[in-house]
Parts: structure tokens; sequence; C-alpha cells
DNA sequence: GCGTACCAATAGTGTTACCAATAATTCGGA
DNA sequence: TCCGAATTATTGGTAACACTATTGGTACGC
């Protein structure tokens, strides 16, 4: 694994992050169904931990709307429609659970959604030093491509796309880093990558780059348009071979 | 005040509920800067609250990543660039202070990116009952707007909005839902509407629905588009007035 | 002088016990 | 049958205390 974690430290371990750490997944995987109550004892029973701790677990469950907490009925989980599903934890759960498809389809969908007017603003409003920084991080990907170094190269894809977004100075955009550093890492992770880095990808890439660097906000949009179009290309046709033939395994090789 | 307000219910009035309704807009307004420190005492001490209380506080603004707890540190305020920004809790929050309008602002790029595809999406893969009852939700919106009922026409339009997110099938576009429902309150609340309903936006509104209703997404993602474009150069003018002369105040009226 | 190891102070972390408030359920009376 | 009051299970809130991680200083040695 490489060091592109996380941003903001990796959750002291503290236990009642022991607490949510199990709770938190089996939600989120569906494991305790929507509806399902359950109290506060129980989990002191279940996770051999204190009240104060099982009720902080909860409390913070309470904060993303996972469940609601109630006097006299308990801790009743909500249905999934009103989760918070852009909490960076719940996003962590979801993608480690068997849900994983799915939810690498929907952030799929947000990227392509967002980043293309993310790089136009960024080639309207990035300061001239930026603009340089994120040229030369497209450089060292590029090389990184070349010579085959797949996690050099993944933690640069990210650094690229994460740059893009600060730099589009909003930071509803901005707070998606995250968001998109996951789908990356879990697309490799989950072998969803060619092997090698695809000339085409890494064309596109420059394009973007140079576009920012240029201030051609038009250019810079529609190249990360494309960029976009073909990860959700791949997705879809890494379904398609899912749902193939046994004998046609996680192959999604296509440089 | 409309009914529109909380899919969730109303956040139980307990204690650490009151202590994050002040606590938490302080620092999501920079009240209380990014890097200051404080304690579980002080918190105790301040808002007269016990040590449980103060703590649950803390760990709820902690999964915001407000801030961040530690031993023999204390409570600190995380930079601003770490916040969990899509969370509900702090959207409102931020809306309601000194921020508002570069909020405002953030929020509008967002939907901007996100609602074309959204619509796209919708006109794709939404059932037949639901295509009807949008052409329905919009019938009714314009009703409301003809005969100038701007509080019917506001639920109405979050309404809209709403269930065209909701049908997208991406819960990630459908969990922005209640970001929506909160730029349009506070386009109304902040008299940045006009103050009823312009023909043009109506007409556009229409298009949507009936290019969903058909199966036509890249109609619908065209007049979404249309839609989001306008919303932002209203914003802009907005801005303009604002910076203008004293003597032109919050007149925005346009239809 | 500089770095390392130890030590002590400090604040969060975790436990226990108990009482108050709340709301679903039940049961009785009109 | 329906309404309302008593019942009671469960969270909400308080208090006091032991534990432990972190840090900042200090003394020792190189």
């Amino acid at each position: 694994m490489s060091a592109h974690a996380d941003h903001g430290g990796p959750a002291r371990r503290t236990l009642h992050n022991r607490v949510l750490a199990e709770l938190g997944p089996a939600i989120a995987a569906g494991e305790v169904e929507p509806g399902h109550v359950f109290t506060l004892d129980r989990l002191e029973r279940d996770y051999g931990v204190s009240r104060t701790v099982a009720r902080e677990a909860v409390r913070v469950l309470e904060s993303m709307r996972l469940v609601v907490s109630r006097p006299r009925t308990g801790v009743r989980v909500r249905p999934q429609a009103e989760w918070s599903v852009y909490d960076p934890q719940l996003i962590r759960w979801r993608l480690a659970g068997p849900g994983r498809m799915a939810q690498l389809r929907s952030l799929n969908e947000l990227r392509a959604a967002v980043e293309p007017p993310a790089a136009a603003s960024a080639a309207r409003r990035a300061a001239r030093a930026e603009r340089d920084a994120l040229v030369d991080v497209n450089r060292r990907m590029a090389e990184a491509g070349e010579r085959g170094d797949l996690a050099a190269f993944l933690d640069l894809d990210i650094e690229f796309h994460r740059r893009i977004l600060r730099l589009s100075g909003n930071e509803m955009f901005a707070g998606l880093s995250d968001v998109v550093a996951e789908v990356l890492t879990g697309r490799t992770t989950y072998q969803l990558m060619p092997h090698r880095p695809r000339p085409h990808a890494l064309r596109l890439h420059a394009h973007v780059a140079s576009a920012i660097h240029s201030g051609l906000p038009e250019v810079a949009e529609a190249a990360m348009r494309a960029i976009v179009i073909e990860v959700v290309a791949a997705l879809d046709e890494a379904d398609a071979n899912a749902a193939g033939p046994p004998d046609a395994p996680g192959l999604t090789e296509r440089g």
C-alpha cells in the first residue's frame, strides 16, 4: 500500500472507534437491516464496553444519519436513503463491503459530473505557480507510467486529480478529493485498471494539464470529460466481464 | 416557513445537541479559529453541562472532521480544508453564518455540475409511474407560479429537483437533495429570487419534465443545464448588485 | 553543545453507579 | 370502541474516579 491514505490522520485507536469499526460496516453492508433496533445494553455486552463508550459510538452513527436513538425505543437503523452518503467514513465502509461495485459505479458517475466543471474552473482561477506544479505532477505521472511503476502512478494520479479539484477554487469540489482518491485506489485494488497505464489516457491527462496551464477552460473541461467517460466505460465493461463466462476472470487489460 | 425542512426529523432537543448548536456554528463561522484549542473542562463550565455531554458533542464534531481530540492536548479545531463540507449539518451552519454567500456560490456550482447529468440519468432509468408523477409536480409548480403563491412554488420547486435527483438512480446524486433544498430555500430567504417566477424558467422546467417523461437524456440534460446556468448568472448579478451603489438595494427582480 | 532517557504534569479515555426524562405499551373506564 | 392514565423499558444526564497516552522539561551522558 502507498502513502496517499488519510489526509486527516487514520482515526485514533480508541475504544469507541473500535466499536464503530465493527458496527459501522455491519450497518453499511446491510447485515444489520434498516428498521432493526438494538439497545445500549446490547452494545455494552456485545462489545464488552462501558455505557459511555457505547453512547459515543451511537452518537457518531447518529450524526452520520445511520441510526436514530430514542428513549424507550432504543437505537433504530434508518433506511438507506436517509444516510449521509458523502461521509468519507461511510464511503470507506461501503467500499469495503459487498456493495463495493455499486458504490464504485455511483462514485464514478459523481466524478464524471464534477471533474470536468472543476477542471474548467481550475483553468479560470488557479494561480500561476499552481498551474506549473500541476504540469510537473503530470510529467512525473507519465514517467511513472512509462517505467511501469503502478504504485507511484496511482499516487501521482490521485495527486493530479486532487490538485485540480483544489485549484477549482470551489471547496465543495475540493471536498471530493478523498472520494476520488478512494475510487482510484479502489479501481486498482479490485483489478479494474489496466496493468500498464494506457498511452491514450496519459495523453488526455497531459491535455488537461496543459489546458489548465494555458487558461483554456473549455479545452480542460472537454479533455477531462474524455477521461471520465472512458473510466465509466471501463467500469461497464468490467461489469459485463464479471457477468460473462467464468473462464474469463478479472481480466480488464486493454492497453 | 414551509414544510420542506428536515427529511430526517429535526434533531431531538437533547443537551449535547444544544451544545452542538452553539459550538458548531461558531467553528463553522470561523469565530473559533482553526488551530484553537479548548478543553472538555472548558466546555463543561461554559455550557454548564456534564463531562459526558461535552464528550458526546466533541465526538460528533470530530466525526465531521471539524476538530481533533487528543490526550494531553485537548480539542483542536482543524483547518477548514479538512472539514466534511458535505455534512448537511455543517452546510446549514455555514448558510446561517457570515459566509453564506460564498457557501451558496459553491453549492450552486455543485448543482450546476450534478443536476444536468442527473436529469439525463433520470430520463434513462426512471420508472413509468415516476415520470408521470414528475410531470404532475411540474404542472402544480406552474400553477403555483401563475397564481403568485411563492411559498407553494418553492416547495414544489424543491420537490421537483429532489425527485429528479432520486430518479437518477444514483444515490450520490440523490444524497444532494437536501443540499439543493437548502440552496433553493436560501435563495428565497436571502431575496435572490424574482418575486414572481419567470416564465422562461418555468418553460425550462417543463422541458426537463417532458424530456424525462419521453426518455430523452440529451434533451433533459441540456434543459437542466440551461436552468442551472441561469441560476449561476443570477447569483453573479446579485453579487454585482451587492458590490454596486448602496441606493440600488437587494433588488434582483428580473421577471 | 547536543541528543537521549527518564520523569512528572496534564488532559483525554474509560468505568461505575445512580437518578431523571421520555415515550411506547397496557390496561381500565366511559 | 375509544380515550386517557398508569406502567415501565430505555435513553438522557450527572458525578466521581481510575487509567493511560502525550508532551514538555530535565538530567544525564556523549
